[in-house]
DNA sequence: ATTAATCCCATTGACGCCCAAAAATTCCCA
DNA sequence: TGGGAATTTTTGGGCGTCAATGGGATTAAT
């Protein structure tokens, strides 16, 4: 299955590196390249093989070259972003702009989505997750009383 | 992958030398000559390769050469840029110009923007980032709201 | 001649690369 | 199915190399 999945949190150790979580490891294309780009609503950064920036890349091209937007874009997307090279033991050392972003000081988390991971502030991330499980429980509800059905959801998903 | 990304904030020696960001290097091309263009509406420079001038100078091709646009292009293009030598130690030395431009006194900014790069105040950087992060976001918002779904994008594309 | 640009070398700290120990997982077999 | 061995991950640390910075000395420009 090729994609990000499950959440791990690991160590930082004090010259600032931490493991990717080895199942991510083969999903990247066991490349010691990784690419990270700033969340620009979260306190997390997206990480991923070099598809992370293409996609970007790819949405850019459909825009304006002289729009406001393709340059604000194109600002946060190249200027936001960054290489980081996995060590031989599949670790990256986290750098100050991204223990800013999210806050990490000695522990990371790892959070698959698809076809990128994110990676949080242990409890930042905690807190996020009980937040979106109740927004999509909620959700749920909604649909289910539009559609103005008695039948109970199944949870599972 | 061959273009400037991520941000870096060095420092300028009393000399008014700063280095060039490693990683930059090469994207370069590993020679020591650098253009820049001054921007016209942000208090930065653009810099890079010879084909930061060869680029503007296809858009101006485009043109027609009896415009008032040509005019006008042809000479922020062709006077408004420069070239820099970098030294042994990959640095440039920052023009008065450039100086005045900016407003860069004893720190300097490099953001990555594809196949360019921007020189800016660090502070005046940090601020138009979080200008940019900001309506990056409001993009987003706009989207998926026009896509009438509640749903939390996914912060990749 | 004075100032600036260039070249060279030194220092410091960060980073890449290597190996080792601890912890967790998987595998195997009784 | 439980226990333990073998393997994989995670974590820690040493060390050499490279990048960033500072400064002196030499050369060029006006």
């Amino acid at each position: 299955m090729d994609r990000f999945l499950s959440n791990t949190i690991n160590k930082v150790d004090r010259k600032g590196r931490v493991s990717i979580p080895a199942p991510f490891r083969p999903v990247l294309g066991n490349v010691s390249r990784l690419y990270t780009l700033m969340s620009v609503d979260q306190p997390s950064v997206d990480a991923g093989g070099p598809e992370l920036i293409e996609r970007g890349e790819a949405y850019l091209e459909k825009l304006d070259p002289f729009s406001a937007e393709y340059e604000l874009y194109s600002f946060v997307l190249h200027g936001d972003s960054s290489e980081l090279k996995m060590d031989g033991e599949g670790r990256i050392t986290l750098s100050d702009a991204i223990r800013d972003q999210t806050g990490i000081s000695d522990r990371a988390a790892f959070v698959g989505r698809g076809h990128f991971f994110q990676i949080w502030e242990p409890e930042r991330f905690l807190a996020y997750r009980e937040e979106a499980r109740g927004k999509v429980a909620a959700m749920r509800q909604n649909r289910m009383a539009n559609a103005g059905s008695g039948i109970k959801a199944d949870g599972g998903a």
